[in-house]
DNA sequence: GGCGCTACCGTGAACGTTCACGGTCGGGCG
DNA sequence: CGCCCGACCGTGAACGTTCACGGTAGCGCC
């Protein structure tokens, strides 16, 4: 167990490189099948000549080349994931789903986030050399890195603009309407929707939001957010407590910026659900820490991971077409009735 | 840009498989080096050619093999990065550092989740296969995962055991003994550790602060719970507040425990600081969002994901030793009194 | 002694790409 | 006309591994 003294990688006469399989095979005085044989378990090979290969592989540290190996055998599947910004805890648990609907068919994944990146193009392209499908959110970029991934198949989730490809859509559908008719019923007037300044504004939820109060014959503010964060939602939200008439609902773009207004609220001394209801979007686990426990639109993203994985892989074998009606699936939302509206 | 009608990948002879760069010099009546010429914008071909040959891989979707090319071009450096469970939001506050830390020095992060995962044997074991260098929170059973990973260099972060090799350590130094002075200060006579119950029980970080309320004269009950969850902390919680003697101060494992502490608190009608004082571990950004905001021992993961990078490339590229002091770092914890303590 | 069988081991070939070099062809120049 | 040069393109070789097959030795059996 004890580390072999004394010996360096490349300790004969290498200079530098790892050790090949070659050189192992020299070291032990085989060939390199013998070697194979002896690294995989294989049969063919006696008790005595395994152990003398190991041991040679073990003074090399030599390891097998992840490439050499993929060329011959056609590779593991292996699956990119984009995120948004992992600060959020929505990406986290979204790709928390996806490893875990990756692991069961046997993909890795591999994770790439575009707000922390400095250089985003880069690390879309790269990601796009390593792997044999990329899925997640590409944001207002969508065509433009696309084509950077040159034919990787791609699955777009929750896309902002028209579908290029396959993706897997995110639909408030009756969830939003349960959820006015239920501000309604509890007497707000006055709703406002914090949205995320994306590139695209409004964004797609909050034009949802307000087309439901719309036909109700309710007019909504939509007031944009710089960054969809907690700490940018609060500030917002204390310009908002200052309005007359004041707001009696917020609903935020996301759990994260709701959780900021929450914040704001309870420094304000605004009493929640009492005075202002505030409702998110994503169903994070932590909405229901904090109190009141937030209401919100819940995203099932074990489903989102399972289809977006059914269709990555379907493109992948040659099933399922690079685009059109087969190659979109649509989650649901789910009202997610809570303390905080 | 509409996709050509009636192509299917290999509409050739080919019956299955992806186009290689044979195929694709076969259609345009080239050579393989001048598609590579083409593909890879080099000089040395026509305009005309260069065309020609675009053309007729877009038309065969030929995309080059990751394995071939990085046979002979030595390899885009890629990390394995391990955690706990990517729900714990400490997780991916984690990975996002390192996917940072990583880009910064061209390197890929490939994530892999050993809670979530089933077969982790065999996760770790593809990792160790697809990656250059794996990083992470290895638990008990580092010494068997180590051995799996064969010759990769391997970080461990924050160890439970005996390091085997390179490590990151998280110290909490004098952070714990000042929060200790300021607890006792406060009037704190019945602290409880809730710890998180791993393997190896009590914690390294309940031991630690057991030692530093024992060196002030005060003994500190260690309570156990099964999951390091915000759910199974409040459980625990609602226990210990019907103790006789009832705690006066809760000493969480995590962030996230320490924020099931806080619901169990209000939830029963207990005040926080006023009856109990509530601390975690971490700093995690949403502790600043609850009421009252969590005071905790922060850990600062930008500069573990640097000190991981740096032994992680310095290995690699031979740099750094394997093991010994050299492969060692120390992060200190820093206090952040905020007010739930 | 010849035959076949088993256990063990070695040798071409292939995977898909890029590098280094060699070839061809047209044209300018003395 | 002979020479050289630049622009363009093709051909072996190499990267490290595994698969399919071929070899050799030892041994039992007729």
């Amino acid at each position: 167990m004890a580390g072999p003294a004394g010996l360096t990688p490349g300790d004969a006469g290498d200079p530098a490189g790892r050790a090949t399989i070659l050189d192992v095979a020299a070291a032990a005085g085989v060939s390199r099948q013998t070697v194979t044989r002896a690294m995989n378990g294989m049969e063919g090979i006696s008790a005595a000549t395994k152990k003398r290969v190991l041991a040679a592989a073990e003074a090399l540290a030599y390891r097998p080349s992840r490439f050499g190996r993929g060329l011959v055998l056609g590779g593991e599947q292996q699956l990119g994931l984009i995120v948004d910004d992992l600060r959020n805890p929505y990406s986290p648990a979204l790709a928390a789903a996806v490893v875990r609907a990756a692991a069961g068919r046997g993909w890795n994944v591999m994770l790439a986030d575009i707000a922390l990146t400095g250089d985003a193009d880069r690390m879309v392209e790269a990601l796009g050399v390593q792997t044999d499908a990329v899925v997640g959110y590409f944001g207002k970029r969508a065509p433009e890195w696309i084509a950077l991934l040159g034919s990787v198949p791609v699955v777009e989730l929750d896309p902002s603009g028209p579908v290029t490809g396959a993706a897997v859509h995110l639909d408030p559908g009756d969830a939003v309407e349960r959820l006015v008719e239920h501000l309604l019923a509890a007497g707000v007037r006055h709703p406002v929707v914090l949205d995320a300044a994306g590139p695209d504004l409004p964004s797609r939820r909050a034009t949802r939001m307000r087309a439901a109060f719309a036909d109700r014959g309710l007019h909504v503010a939509v007031e944009p957010v710089a960054e969809p964060t907690a700490e940018r939602a609060a500030a917002a939200t204390e310009r908002l407590l200052r309005q007359d008439p004041r707001p009696d609902a917020v609903l935020a773009f996301n759990d994260v910026m709701a959780l900021g207004v929450l914040a704001a609220c309870r420094r304000a001394g605004v009493d929640v659900p009492g005075e202002v209801r505030v409702v998110g979007v994503d169903g994070l686990p932590l909405g229901a820490l904090v109190a009141p426990a937030l209401t919100t639109l819940e995203v099932d993203v074990d489903e989102v991971a399972r289809q977006a994985l059914d269709l990555a892989v379907g493109m992948v074998a040659g099933r399922t077409p690079r685009s059109g009606a087969d190659a979109e699936r649509t989650v649901r939302h789910r009202l997610l009735l809570r303390e905080s509206a």
